[in-house]
DNA sequence: GACCTAAGCGGAACCGATTCCGCTTACGGA
DNA sequence: TCCGTAAGCGGAATCGGTTCCGCTTAGGTC
């Protein structure tokens, strides 16, 4: 047989770094919780965990890297209902529904998540992880629901929308409650789907 | 008479303290014009305009002040242009065939200074200088364009395409032409301003 | 012109993120 | 079980942004 292609992947992580990311993740999550990112420093995250600062860099690449760690534990949640969840944020329902419901749970998990969401942003160049998924998520449906809008377009447009310093600027620069986010976001879903 | 009310405002700039302003601003000016804003430090700055970085501190508050300082000077004709320029920019013409123009204008000063105004950005809290202007100017837009649509809303979503971040998201990280993005914006107008 | 005082100044000190590098150790192969 | 080696480790060093503070001086007042 021919050698299986090699994305086969590097090596595979030693026992010891497992066992370390884990501690950090842990200690990090606590500190996270009880003080909220932004008065967490890295320094305090190694010596929490017991664990040197090159061994968090090491693991994670940098501040936003374990920002994301973290985030993306509270947050598979959400990304699973998307796609097999019950309706009408899973599928089973028209495509505008979804997108409704979308809208409403994402501001939810914005409204809880912004900081480590933003402190999480840096990494989040283009395609990589979540934003993708969102993205693409947010294309099907479009392209179902406004067949005569560039769908990946609006798709990015959309999501823009939902950026979390955006929503922070929104929810306490502006003062908008949740509440007429949401509401916000119906009256475009509805704008945007409402054919020509 | 009575006293003028006291936003008569504080004491007024010391000559010296004026005269460095200038000095620090041109050197920031030539030094990020070569470079990029990036690669220039603070201490970079006040190595060149021959002063220490205290002074940078104490004239523009931070690294983001700075950048927004030097951005407002290549940025104020644009703004002009909005408020009292010829049409379709400035006023003359129906708000919808105004929209489009912002959106094309505005394209334009993003891509060359996008650099800076994400580094201003952190300074752009809620209701400070320019992006204010910008979504008075949709949203007044917006009334007339689309009255069938929450303005204010509206106005702040269609700002938030237009975040620096994002588009240089859509621009190299998805690959977006900027004429891409000013067909995308077309059409994302063209359908909140239809009458539902 | 001398004096006063608050504005302004410079640069050392501080702080947190990130990098570097010499030492340690897990673990696959013999 | 013993070895070799690359993965992993810790923490000192570096780097840039920001703050602090004792000294200087512009520019009113007398």
């Amino acid at each position: 047989m021919f050698e299986l292609p090699q994305f086969q992947e590097q090596p595979r992580e030693r026992a010891d770094a497992a066992r370390n990311r884990e501690r950090i993740l842990t200690a990090a999550g606590s500190l996270v919780a009880e003080s909220g990112i932004d008065a967490v420093s890295m320094e305090d995250v190694a010596k929490a965990a017991c664990v040197g600062t090159g061994t968090l860099y090491r693991r994670f690449g940098d501040r936003a890297g374990l920002a994301y760690a973290l985030l993306d534990d509270q947050t598979k949640d959400f990304q699973n209902a998307l796609i097999s969840g019950p309706p009408p944020l899973g599928p089973g329902v028209p495509a505008a529904e979804r997108l409704h419901a979308f809208g409403a749970g994402f501001l939810d998990l914005i409204e809880t998540h912004a900081e480590l969401m933003v402190a999480a942003a840096p990494t989040v160049k283009e395609s990589s992880g979540v934003l993708a998924l969102y993205a693409t998520h947010l294309r099907i449906l479009l392209a179902e629901a406004a067949p005569h809008l560039d769908a990946r377009y609006t798709a990015e447009s959309l999501l823009a929308m939902l950026d979390p310093k955006q929503h922070l600027r929104m929810r306490h620069g502006l003062g908008y409650s949740l509440d007429q986010l949401v509401r916000g976001w119906d009256q475009l879903v509805d704008a945007l789907t409402r054919r020509p």
